[in-house]
DNA sequence: TATACATGGGTTACATTGTAACTTTTAGGG
DNA sequence: CCCTAAAAGTTACAATGTAACCCATGTATA
């Protein structure tokens, strides 16, 4: 039996998730498993006719539904520039994060990076209270660059 | 005649634009007018409801072509958290910028911070391109603290 | 002047993304 | 078993964004 990281990765977010009990269905795993597979941000429609040809999913509504809590529990990120969503590879708890996009394959790599605080910092000294961090870069990835238009 | 502010930095940033030798039509300056004169990001639909009850647009394809030039020449920004736009107070050339949205009255303020140039690095870093950035903080502005739900 | 051309806008029709509101199902706790 | 709360099903629709094509206008050039 091959060795899947992606099932891997998916697993073992769950089991995050359940540790923090936070309730775990069917149709959650399932999405969550479909992102972790596609390695790439997914939209919503693109997951829901996923879904739906495996007969795992009903209508639009709850592929948000599942969406929404995913992102809340940080396990996938909403991408704004792509009105896309991606399973975070290594995502235990919610956290903020820097994300490149790349224009030309559409992969997207997370950074951590200390930008990230003083972002918050900078923010806090003007007296405004952040919640929440969207942080993207839109470009081209290294494995892109020099490459011929293909 | 009661000088007016949004006035003032709609036409300084027409100006910059035509210094630069892009072509001002009509269109372009009642939208951009009107992105200075409500103070807050704008929906382009919102926008071309407005615009429409004064004859000056016809449709909403209009509507986003002209809000797309306005962006590139970066007297506009849109904000991906909000599917909205606002005018930049001080634009004369496109630049990036960090904004901070407040979900309550629904202001935004743009900030400059060394934490773009930070971001910019930290990408380049690990042998990514960077060509736009998307910074935006959502969460309760300073005026806002502390008050009643209201 | 006539003509070709480039840019921007008008118009129609549609694609994509996201949600409100209500009902039904499901899983646990008493 | 029954009650309840949370999740999912279902329908219908709202909001955002765009493709494709045509027309108007200004400008350069023969």
């Amino acid at each position: 039996m091959p060795h899947c990281q992606a099932c891997d990765r998916s697993e073992s977010a769950t089991e995050a998730l359940v540790a923090r009990g936070a309730r775990l269905t069917e149709l959650r795993r399932d999405v969550l498993a479909e992102l972790h597979h596609a390695q790439k941000p997914v939209g919503a429609y693109d997951l829901f006719e996923r879904l739906k040809s495996d007969g795992k999913a009903s209508a639009p509504p709850a592929v948000y539904r599942v969406l929404d809590f995913l992102v809340e529990q940080g396990l996938v990120h909403k991408l704004q520039s792509l009105s896309a969503y991606a399973a975070c590879p290594n995502a235990v708890t919610p956290h903020e994060a820097f994300f490149l996009i790349c224009r030309k394959c559409g992969s997207v790599a997370e950074r951590e990076t200390s930008a990230l605080a003083h972002l918050t910092a900078a923010a806090e000294k003007s007296g405004f209270a952040p919640e929440h961090l969207v942080v993207e870069a839109t470009g081209i990835c290294a494995a892109c660059q020099g490459q011929p238009t293909a």
